[in-house]
DNA sequence: CTGAAAGCGCTAACAT
DNA sequence: ATGTTAGCGCTTTCAG
């Protein structure tokens, strides 16, 4: 991660804390104020402090002043943890992943937060990077110790797919994305619906055919490619063999793009998301072919910077806020009581811009 | 964020549960083995679990193993709710900000949680979408309920700067970038510097002066800003009036580019962030500059995108994810007793790319 | 080395 | 409507 040069400074800035100071008022009281001291501040019992707290039953609104006074008088704040022990509510939502600063991985966890923040729901995050059972195991356990009232788990990836099989049968889960499996509820953005809009489109602009980069898979498949073969072999395209990118970056497209537009037979390109389609873009140039005049690139997903890009990336758009949205309502849905599996379903749209154009003029692509 | 078509499918997947199902041993107790549970099934007290639970003591090898075999036989997991209780000791680390799926904060929480993670605490993420007083309080109020360790607050913002303000001093806080107020430890990455060594890199290249395109700053004016105004003031060159991007992202950049393009008398343009460094190139080109050829454009931050753009974006690079570690950094150390308020600072470094080049031809610019 | 006793801060019955 | 009594699951004295 770091490793540059760039060098790092740590500096003192010392600060004397019991200078000369001003007002040297302020106890500062090292334990922070309870229910029962509110409860003796207020000349009540520590249950009726409780009941203004949680509105569990109807409290004399003299006494229950007298008690809101001494909350804010000591400045007092339950602690969810005493809560959570007694009550047996947990409210925390762990959300899963193998990513959090990856375009589709970050805005969805952003969605999940947006709703569960709404409802009241403080959400912890849980990052395993591999899928190495010892890591998976450890992340489980930590995970399942935090005062949790569900977990979100992220399966974009493989790693997601392994953390749902590690986790226990008792505690509610969302999965978010890749093939529905029946055991939990999911949501997912229909990946293969997207990419045979895609290619269908490709092929009307007149391309013969559409050679596929896909990014690393959370299954042998992902949708974004079994849409690409399905409709190529429906209208009996040839199938160009998958280029697998290294990574979800643009970075490992730059290579796959060179060796590309080495080869004057491939005219249209759609990438497995639009980082690699950019990076695809830059690697098809730097071989010496134009983008969109020589070959179509699409990319999936419209990633923020796919509009600005030169030329407009074409591509398909994936709600991921959205979808993180919903998924954190299955789980509220799960905690309402609603049992059965649910399988939630949305459509991404196809975005025209402008990477994708007819193939250079009949013929030519062939010789 | 949605409000676009994009159909939406709820489907039923109904999936019975108690069916002809095989081994139908499994009891699934409702509630999950407690402390209490393990001790009698392993025939010991207590406090002896928890004893070889927490290493607090030393227990005979047999009692152990005893002990041991009833965990992993009940699938015990201690609760991390009732320990935080007795105890006292909260491990939790909330990461407060407004933003979780930009760059520069996306990859920062990355930081954050890579290192909170190895130490063995788990984050929170707290959004703070605004700078509205109700807002900024429900959200500390939440925050201060879990059971925590510390708070990073993110203060690349203006809203960063208000949660600060918000919160107790009773509470260990660090602050990430901004202005070092010195009443937290916190970390920065020297902007002012970053842009003083870019801007110039471009004066060397020969332009008599260069533009500037602020994003959004923590305060008056950032770092970025004030590093550019200053090298301007001291070679003595215009300071041309500063152009602000009223997000951080591309889009924004566009008409300011569009304009930017209007005037002849711009050969450089410096911008706040890569993104909207993007969006400007994307409006100068529409209005028929080239760049670097006409114009020479940098950015901020180095972008992952900003090595495949075209030309290579020249930008300075911020390495956000060590500003993160560094961060938790802080608040381990506070945690294990540092006082002092302490500021850590890092050089962010100066990548040359393709995007800045010498202006044209003397005179040229200023016909 | 081990168990008994106490209690963390709070809510949930129970009695009034 | 309010106080009393229990007790959540665990760690921490304190005796042995």
């Amino acid at each position: 991660m770091t490793g540059h040069d760039g060098g790092m400074t740590g500096t003192g800035l010392v600060e004397d804390d019991g200078g000369a100071g001003a007002a040297a008022a302020v106890p500062t009281p090292a334990r922070p104020a309870s229910i029962s001291d509110v409860a003796r501040a207020a000349g009540v019992s520590v249950p009726t402090v409780s009941r203004v707290l949680t509105g569990a039953a109807r409290v004399s609104p003299e006494r229950r002043q007298r008690v809101l006074d001494a909350i804010e008088a000591l400045r007092y704040r339950p602690s969810a943890t005493a809560r959570a022990l007694v009550s047996g509510r947990r409210d925390q939502v762990a959300v899963m992943t193998s990513e959090t600063a990856v375009h589709g991985y970050s805005t969805t966890i952003k969605g999940v937060e947006t709703a569960a923040r709404a409802a009241g729901h403080p959400v912890v995050i849980s990052v395993v990077e591999s899928r190495d059972p010892e890591e998976i195991d450890r992340a489980v356990q930590v995970a399942l110790q935090l005062p949790l009232a569900g977990i979100v788990v992220l399966k974009f990836d493989a790693v997601g797919v392994a953390v749902l099989d590690a986790l226990p049968a008792d505690v509610p889960v969302v999965a978010v994305s890749g093939e529905a499996d029946g055991r939990h509820p999911q949501v997912v953005l229909d990946e293969e619906s997207g990419a045979a809009e895609l290619v269908r489109y490709l092929l009307d602009l007149g391309h013969r055919t559409v050679h596929h980069v896909a990014v690393p898979p959370s299954r042998a498949e992902d949708g974004r490619t079994t849409g690409w073969r399905r409709v190529l072999e429906a209208v009996g395209a040839e199938v160009p063999p998958v280029r697998l990118a290294d990574s979800f970056g643009a970075r490992s497209g730059i290579a796959i793009g060179r060796e590309l537009g080495a080869d004057p037979g491939v005219t249209a390109v759609f990438c497995g998301n639009d980082e690699v389609a950019m990076g695809v873009i830059r690697g098809l140039e730097e071989a010496g072919r134009r983008v969109p005049e020589d070959v179509s690139v699409v990319g999936f997903d419209d990633h923020p910077l796919a509009e600005v890009w030169r030329p407009g990336l074409t591509t398909v758009h994936q709600d991921f806020e959205a979808l993180g949205e919903r998924a954190f309502g299955l789980l509220a849905a799960q905690l309402a009581g609603d049992r059965r599996p649910t399988l939630s379903s949305a459509l991404p749209w196809l975005v025209r811009r402008g990477s994708a154009a007819p193939p250079p003029a009949a013929g030519q692509s062939r010789r």
